[in-house]
DNA sequence: TTGAAAGCGCTAACAG
DNA sequence: CTGTTAGCGCTTTCAA
């Protein structure tokens, strides 16, 4: 075990060395007035030469403040997440806090985390893990500790921002059946997100509006993951009267849909149109280029980011929910129903 | 501007409440000796009462320790990185650290990233951001800071851990030659890299061992992000006497290699055989699935980790440099060079 | 087994 | 303009 203080540089040094108080080394740092021009440029020049570094710890113990923002994200291999951070970052970037980011891939240990935070880590927190948020919102609503559940639809539990799910899910069925699909298959995300609960409805909600065939056996349950899209498709398709479309609850499973659909021989958007919904940088990407619902994730980060600042600001501000609209993106995956359709 | 103390719990608020003195309680949290049970009872029932949580930063101010790892990354967009992370994460998870995360898209605030983890926030550091590490390795060394460079060859700038990029492009090249091809383009990543060079260098060398085509108009540069790939390839098929492989630095830019060669009317495999260097997830999900070099960037995330820890323990050990094998993975984007190739 | 007291490095009054 | 002096919340001797 090693101990304290390897080569640290404190402002005594700096102090001592520049022949002032460590009070002016203080002055200097934090760019306040009354400081003799001469003293600040020798106090500058030491502070340069000795490689001083300040220590945020103690500087935040003192000021109570930490200047920097919290992010808890449950696992980045999506590329979903991606780019919700590179909002956050982009619109921290802009002000005078740091971003902070704890992944966790254990559920368990995630109170544990946010404690750490509440602790004085950070100013504010930003939750990216909207299965259940009940075990958090006891700590952080008891202290009125600042943070923003993310893709979370909002109510008491807290602030929050999210998109429009629900309108999203009616868009895509809107489009397919002006396509002329009747028979449209649908794969959940995970129903323990409120945004896995709202796609549904807003899917359920559109067929009854357009009364489409009221299957049971057209929806299949799966839990955001590619191959739980592949599983899905693969039961869809093996139904005996199959769908002629197939609108996935988010791209990725939109993806594992188009590889079932492939190896059973079939041909998108010819024999089978599909839909996502997120609009990741891979859609584009894909061949035929998945049409989606696009979610503005980028934009979701930045006004969550928005919305702490004024927690930050007054802790004591009520809570609010934000919903941003989604929309439709055309591209090459979703065909006209053809009439000799098998 | 709200000032300090919001309903923060502290020892001594515990101690008070618990009728011990707060040295007391800080035995019972550090699960010291020398504390009656009763006492240790009572106290931790008071603890959890009043929702004590920990400053962390009190506490590393004090000791000296942060129990922290740091990871500086300079964007989060890449699938690559993304995967790195998850071993570091994984790795860090077994150990009694957390990770803590800095993003920056501004090269020149690195350093002052550096510099925070440097006073104090952090036990030790791993950097992603392996352009040119000069701006860092001065206060990093003259500290005798733990840290490693990630995906960097090594030398006597610091401890680091890479993959074989020399042997994986040499491998790579082997294969299409073994598959008859002799006219193979090249899209180099960035060299400003490491990597990107020795990418490079291997396909020269593997160029040469097999006494291919030398034209330089072969070699198109790309800095590792699709759209460049997407030129490039552009370049090498407007090429009079086209190849009739190509080998793209990394995955991104063969898709987006892939993309142009479609747009020019041909087929994968069929008419162009195409190469990447990673195994990013994508890989295998676009179609065809993509042959390429596999980097075992978990492993590399995970590996720094442990190095890492040497270097927390022992700050003077010696640098030390990982270098982790490459591996060929055969999909669908290559094939046999066809005699009747145009 | 427990309490008192001394700081970790820093900022922010308060005096000069 | 500059120095002195309290602590921020916590761990860790040193005594009792």
């Amino acid at each position: 075990m090693n101990h304290n203080a390897p080569n640290k540089v404190t402002i005594i040094d700096v102090a001592r060395e520049a022949g002032v108080s460590y009070a002016t080394v203080s002055r200097v740092l934090n760019d306040e007035p009354y400081v003799k021009p001469e003293t600040r440029e020798r106090v500058t020049a030491t502070l340069q030469r000795m490689g001083y570094v300040a220590n945020r710890q103690a500087r935040s113990l003192r000021t109570g403040r930490s200047q920097m923002i919290g992010l808890l994200v449950r696992d980045l291999g999506t590329g979903y997440i991606g780019q919700i951070i590179s909002g956050v970052d982009a619109e921290i970037a802009e002000t005078d806090f740091e971003m902070l980011l704890f992944t966790t891939h254990h559920q368990a240990r995630e109170p544990e985390y946010v404690a750490t935070f509440v602790g004085g880590m950070a100013d504010g927190l930003l939750l990216i893990l909207p299965h259940n948020v009940d075990p958090y919102t006891g700590l952080l609503n008891q202290r009125r500790y600042p943070h923003v559940f993310v893709d979370y639809k909002g109510s008491d539990k807290g602030p929050a921002v999210g998109a429009d799910n629900y309108g999203g899910a009616i868009m895509a069925i809107d489009y397919l059946v002006s396509l002329g699909h009747r028979r449209i298959g649908f794969i959940t995300g995970a129903l323990d997100l409120t945004s896995g609960v709202d796609r549904l409805t807003g899917y359920r909600q559109a067929a009854a509006n357009h009364g489409l065939d009221d299957d049971p056996a057209l929806v299949a349950e799966g839990d955001y993951h590619q191959p739980s899209g592949h599983a899905a498709a693969q039961a869809l398709l093996s139904l005996p009267h199959r769908p002629t479309a197939i609108f996935a609850a988010n791209d990725a499973m939109a993806f594992g849909a188009m590889e079932a659909i492939r190896e059973a021989g079939l041909r998108i958007p010819d024999d089978m149109s599909v839909m996502g919904f997120d609009d990741t940088p891979q859609a584009a990407g894909v061949s035929p280029a998945l049409t989606t619902i696009r979610q503005p994730l980028e934009e979701m980060g930045r006004q969550a980011v928005q919305m702490l600042l004024t927690y930050i600001e007054d802790p004591e501000r009520p809570f609010e929910y934000r919903e941003l609209a989604t929309d439709l993106v055309v591209r090459d995956s979703c065909a006209p129903l053809r009439n000799a359709a098998k």
